[in-house]
RNA sequence: GGCGGCGUAGCUCAGUUGGUUAGAGCACUCGGCUCAUAAUCGAGUUGUCGCCGGUUCAAAUCCGGCCGCCGCUACCA
């Protein structure tokens, strides 16, 4: 049975719509989720929506709606999102889904008869106007940083997650899983975070209705953050299906914004301890992107929807400039200017204009049909390289170093064809050798590409006469040098790519 | 305050068991080519490797100090 690669990104809360910072993420682990299927893995991606808690109940309440109509609105803005981004995803997950409230009164439950869930009582500072707790460090004044005025002492009983029974579990953990979160940076974080210390967490409300219910215990829900990340093993068949959760846990790979590494490599591998349950494989932790060289935000106006983008660039433009122009885990500022650029280069120039070129020439010297690769191409040791590169970056999650090096061998077929000059030889086999290599390397382009660019993909391996598609192809072989057959008509068409103006 | 990280060509960055002339892409300059989307190919310019001091035959790479920037420091979806 195939190899089972489960990965998710977070579930996006319902109070936003999607912007390009959410499309990053997501689009990074489509392309991932791509790639692993090309190797012939049993791909599990999921994405969803986060749609609990006191903010959506009061935003639905300000337009007298529901708050499960409020959040049907924006889940399915969401949705709309992926699928014009091409998104692969093989389940969307709303926690409002009956499926997730058994997974979550299930798995709560679970930590409960465990007795690492209690009765306590929280204190803290509240503000009545707000109905929320503030700590000393958004209060340092005692004073509500909303209302100004001055916040009363509360207590409420509550049930209360015994985080801090996990700290050494937590710690033996990490120690024992050197890449349970990359980058190393973030891991070490993370560590810090528990190395300082952990409290229990109050894990239920009395105040809100919007949320799981606690089935010991009607008069309260969960809190919205302790039923959010449940729903990566919901959408496992936790609860629901044993057989199913038994093959994809704890394989799965978590790909987040480091906004949320707490909750992530701290709450979540507790929960699941706790729970009785492996800890997940990997969290992959990726940097903001910035606009302007600030973070995106409502107040500041410079949200960026990716159809705004996807209108000028169209959906492989835009996906590829994400994975390709940050390198994952840092910061990216993303400018409108630079987009151009890289589309230009590395789209237009390098990899369109290098389809164009080829099938220019075959349509002149070999009268249109593709001829075979040479065996012992100076190409072929390029193209084995660059595989090993982009298997070795994709594997790790680092797509910009997956598709710089796919660009690699685009680069150097180029040089290849400006030294041996295709288009001045006279027809015959030597000619025809040149024009093999530079169609094969177009064939092994389209599928080192196609997590990227699927539909480009598809595109360059039509052109090139090939049959069937390039996410059909089954890595390693299919990037075996020499799988271009020859004999195949080849189609000029129009620019893949039309270069636009810099301006 | 505590913990952690960063500061390398105009830009984005790579570069740890310390060792020949410090690298890549983009940008720029010159040249070639004209099959191709004024695309492509080649050559080349630019760096006190934040500053000061130390260890060493030898440091961007190790140690100390300093300057500048940033992240985390719990119930913010």
């Amino acid at each position: 049975m195939a190899r089972p690669f489960y990965i998710t990104t977070p579930i996006y809360y319902v109070n936003d719509a999607p912007h390009i910072g959410h499309a990053y993420t997501t689009v990074n682990c489509d392309a991932v989720a791509r790639w692993h299927r090309l190797l012939g893995d049993d791909v599990f991606f999921l994405t969803g929506t986060d749609e609990h808690g006191l903010k959506i109940q009061r935003a639905a309440e300000a337009v007298g709606l529901t708050p499960l109509e409020m959040a049907d609105r924006t889940s399915e803005r969401f949705v709309e999102a992926w699928r014009e981004l091409d998104i692969s995803n093989d389940d969307f997950i709303r926690t409002s889904e009956p499926r997730h409230y058994t997974a979550v009164q299930e798995f709560l439950g679970r930590i409960r008869d465990n007795g690492h869930i209690e009765l306590d009582s929280y204190e803290g500072m509240y503000c009545v106007s707000c109905e929320d707790y503030y700590t000393e460090a958004q209060a340092p004044d005692g004073m509500c940083p909303i209302h100004h005025r001055p916040l009363e002492t509360l207590a409420e009983e509550n049930y209360f997650f015994r985080l801090s029974r996990f700290e050494q579990p937590l710690l033996d953990w990490y120690e024992a899983h050197p890449d349970f979160v990359q980058p190393v940076t973030k891991r070490n974080e993370a560590l810090g975070f528990i190395k300082q210390g952990l409290q229990d967490i109050s894990i239920t409300r009395t105040s809100i209705d919007w949320g799981v219910p606690v089935p010991w215990d009607d008069r309260h829900v969960f809190y919205v953050w302790y039923d959010a990340l449940i729903n990566y093993a919901t959408a496992a068949g936790f609860g629901t299906d044993p057989e199913r959760f038994e093959r994809l846990w704890p394989v799965v790979q978590h790909v987040i914004g480091k906004e949320i590494i707490r909750f992530h490599c701290v709450w979540w591998p507790a929960m699941l301890m706790a729970a009785g349950l492996e800890p997940p494989k990997e969290v992959h932790v990726h940097g903001w992107l910035l606009v302007g060289g600030e973070k995106m935000s409502k107040t500041k106006l410079n949200h960026i929807a990716p159809s705004e983008l996807v209108a000028d660039f169209g959906v492989d433009p835009y996906r590829y400039h994400f994975l390709r122009d940050v390198a994952f885990g840092n910061d990216g500022d993303f400018s409108y200017e630079g987009m151009v650029q890289r589309y230009n280069t590395d789209l237009a120039n390098n990899l369109g204009n290098l389809l164009s070129r080829v099938a220019t020439v075959v349509g002149k010297k070999s009268g249109g049909v593709g001829p075979a690769p040479s065996p012992d191409s100076p190409l072929a040791a390029v193209a084995a390289a660059v595989y090993a590169d982009a298997a070795d970056a994709w594997e790790r999650i680092v797509p910009s170093e997956a598709l710089e090096a796919t660009w690699r061998l685009i680069r150097e077929t180029n040089a290849h064809l400006e030294v041996n000059e295709p288009w001045k030889a006279e027809p015959g086999p030597e000619d025809d050798a040149v024009l093999g290599d530079a169609l094969e390397v177009l064939r092994i382009v389209a599928i080192l590409a196609s997590p990227a660019m699927p539909a480009t993909a598809r595109e360059i391996w039509s052109r090139i006469g090939l049959p069937g598609a390039p996410e059909d192809q089954r890595l390693p072989e299919a990037a075996v040098w020499g799988g271009y057959p020859g004999g195949l008509p080849v189609e000029k068409g129009d620019p893949l790519f039309p270069r636009m103006n810099p301006s």
